[in-house]
DNA sequence: TTGGTTTATCTAACGCTGTTAAGTTAGCAT
DNA sequence: ATGCTAACTTAACAGCGTTAGATAAACCAA
């Protein structure tokens, strides 16, 4: 079955399944063979279409953090952060098992410029010295990345309560992971709000 | 040569070599086969040691969080708080290949939770609410393992110069790069400082 | 309409991976 | 002395990302 009268692939269609296994069996579950059948086609196929799994994955990142948005800096560096940060962290919270791989992939692509552009800019137009606001949008990003990435909750296993006892500060610790969702977006909520208040509190009498 | 006379691996030893390789060669860089080549062992042979290489990696994870400093709560909160991120940030910052398998990792191990204890105990002891405690608990090491991971300077190439024109604000970037390790170093220390600042407002007057 | 090039797929295969099976013999206990 | 376990060996399996080479439809120029 050589060259189709209509063409089975596309870059777009190859992304979309690549994302939807993923999201399903993990960033170690995407195999280009797995992939390959689940788009009913055998796995060279996929190479006509992208050179390589890793050129795949980071056009699938790029997809997904397209959904940042670096806009609001316009309403002032508070406003401005705050939006950022919220919506990468919602983009990554859709799909964090791809963030392993967000995490390291450097973003030298040209949207991730214009990005960081955007950022660094509206921090110095709003009153930051440059070096701050560099390590203003670095400690955002930390913020950002640790918190879809580690995911405090995640550490405690199911059946803690063997542990009770052992560790009496973790008694309300079986609750974590029941609730893992809701800790990690109020402690990600709660760590940027004490990012900021510091911020501020250093900008004005600082 | 079945049986040695004198054991030719050791549990200790397997672990040593496999950071080794992991610092040199990046996490996926080990591999089974060339940790035994560095033994001067065939490859099953390390089965004998370990049940698998998720075992293996689960100890020299283990290994190096055996750096981290949780004790300073006695001192207070902050210092406490200080002592727990920069002693955790410094134990990965001197192996940052195996930051993403650790980010990955459960705490369910042992050690892992008595430290999770101590710093939550900590928190309560100096009059923190449990809620916050564990929010901010969660919040530092997000800081931690963002700042470990991420790195947010790594995300430019090295000719940047190119991009300057259209990216105005990023006249600088092309020192990022260069002095990468110290602007993460302070970056970090920016972002914690940033953070317990806020904090202490919240406790203090909030 | 023909002919040739390009395009999109196929099957086969390479070297790599983590891991298992089966063989071999040193050391130790009875 | 006999048998059991310990610590290695080589051979092999299934799966990985990727490449080579074949095949035939689609497109384009004459």
């Amino acid at each position: 079955m050589p060259r189709p009268t209509t063409p089975l692939l596309s870059q777009a269609g190859i992304r979309a399944s690549a994302l939807e296994i993923i999201d399903r069996d993990g960033l170690d579950g995407l195999s280009m063979r797995k992939l390959a059948a689940a788009l009913g086609v055998s796995a060279p196929a996929l190479y006509f279409h992208y050179p390589t799994k890793e050129h795949l994955l980071d056009d699938v990142a790029s997809e997904i953090m397209e959904k940042v948005d670096v806009s609001a800096f316009t309403h002032g560096w508070r406003d401005g952060l705050l939006t950022w940060a919220r919506s990468y962290r919602a983009a990554l919270a859709e799909h964090p098992n791809i963030v392993p791989f967000l995490a390291r992939g450097p973003g030298q692509r040209d949207a991730s410029l214009r990005r960081a552009d955007a950022i660094h800019g509206g921090l110095v137009a709003a009153g930051w010295p440059p070096r701050e606001a560099t390590m203003i949008g670095a400690s955002t990003k930390y913020l950002v990345l640790g918190a879809a990435m580690g995911s405090f909750s995640r550490g405690f296993v199911d059946d803690v309560q063997v542990y009770l006892d052992r560790y009496p500060s973790l008694g309300d610790a079986h609750r974590l992971r029941e609730h893992a969702d809701s800790v990690d977006r109020d402690s990600f909520e709660f760590a940027l709000m004490m990012f900021v208040d510091g911020l501020a509190a250093r900008l004005t009498h600082g």
